[in-house]
DNA sequence: ATGCATGAGAC
DNA sequence: TCTCATGCATA
């Protein structure tokens, strides 16, 4: 077994990200009518922080650039490498970061915050130095911006579903009137993220290129696999939101921008030195699984004597059912057909509690 | 496209 | 210590 465990990990700063908000929220997979019993499941434990506003970390340079490997040749650009929108503006290399005040609020989706005011009062932070922009969780450039927070009004995620989408521009991407600045449903998130993909292939980026445009036009840089994971709606569904409002600008910009062009400015990846993945062999992964079904939460004890069992490192393990538990609530439910609207989803968490479950 | 990993914030 | 957001590295 290909086991990387003695590996010093060797984070550089520690300061990279701040998380304007996190957690809370559901898995608002393709799976609407599911959802309301997800809810629940988050309600327990979750408050959601309506930030409109990312995090950007130190530019620090570092070692190379990722993104110019060969990683996404997945698509190839038609031709207009002159409108690379990622590069309208360029920013400064320097950074700053929020403050990651959030404010509490139980309810997660279902109650959309609409706290306001909050953002602009404590975080302003840097600005980028020429451009014009205003990066306190957003810029406005050109005006268009509605106000940063995504969510403003409160409607119960049963309800999102009554709200049909007016969303019918497929392929005519006009002054489409898709809440944007609202809680999307997660009908729509679907829509939007299937014509995202289209689109954005169609304009010949990858999703590479979407992630550094969006740092470079709005301040906050996010990589393939964050786009990757929008477009297959593997995000949770307040991710999926915040990111949404980004992503829709970036397309208008890619749309209308046919000719504008600047210089690109590639943003260095931080110097964020990694752990060499670990890889698990199938057998192993086998008894993890195993394990996950008879106990999706176990105690440090138990992922002790499993590690020790397995011959992995306890982190590797801990690590392993973290990621799981991840995955199982956004995972897109691979067999299960889109259930119609009219029942409640399967997902029924035992409880929730999971405080214990010892079965040795 | 996805597996394993990191880290901030919540509990 | 978990959750959640996010991403490097890899298949």
């Amino acid at each position: 077994m290909a086991t990387a465990a003695s590996s010093p990990y060797t984070l550089l700063s520690s300061s990279s990200m701040i998380h304007a908000d996190s957690q809370a929220m559901q898995p608002a997979s393709p799976y609407r009518g599911h959802q309301k019993l997800l809810q629940s499941d988050y309600l327990q434990s979750v408050q959601s922080n309506g930030h409109p506003l990312g995090h950007q970390w130190a530019t620090s340079l570092s070692e190379g650039s990722p993104w110019s490997t060969s990683m996404e040749q997945q698509d190839v650009k038609p031709g207009r490498e002159d409108l690379q929108l990622g590069i309208i503006h360029h920013r400064s290399p320097h950074v700053a970061h929020h403050s990651p005040h959030h404010n509490s609020h139980p309810g997660g989706w279902g109650t959309p915050v609409s706290h306001n005011s909050s953002i602009t009062s404590g975080q302003q932070i840097n600005i980028y130095s020429q451009t014009g922009f205003t990066v306190n969780g957003m810029l406005d450039h050109g005006g268009l911006t509605p106000p940063p927070n995504p969510q403003g009004q409160g409607m119960h995620p049963g309800l999102r579903d009554t709200l049909s989408p007016e969303h019918s521009d497929l392929g005519g991407h006009h002054c489409h009137d898709h809440s944007d600045e609202e809680t999307p449903t997660s009908d729509e998130l679907e829509h939007f993220a299937k014509q995202f993909k289209q689109r954005r292939i169609k304009l010949g980026f990858t999703q590479a290129d979407v992630g550094l445009a969006l740092g470079t036009l709005y301040g906050n840089v996010f990589s393939q696999t964050t786009i990757c994971r929008f477009e297959a709606l593997q995000l949770s569904f307040k991710n999926m939101c915040k990111l949404k409002p980004l992503l829709n600008k970036w397309l208008e910009e890619a749309d209308s921008s046919t000719g504008s062009s600047s210089s690109i400015d590639k943003i260095a990846a931080q110097g964020r030195k990694r752990k060499k993945r670990t890889s698990i062999e199938v057998s192993v992964k086998g008894v993890l699984e195993t394990h996950f079904l008879k106990c999706p939460k176990p105690s440090a004890q138990e992922i002790s004597s499993l590690a020790d069992t397995l011959q992995l490192e306890k982190e590797v393990v801990r690590v392993w059912f973290c990621n799981r538990r991840q995955k199982e609530k956004r995972m897109t439910p691979p067999g299960e057909p889109p259930p119609p609207p009219s029942h409640e989803g399967p997902y029924s968490h035992s409880g929730g509690d999971a405080s214990s479950c010892h079965d040795l």
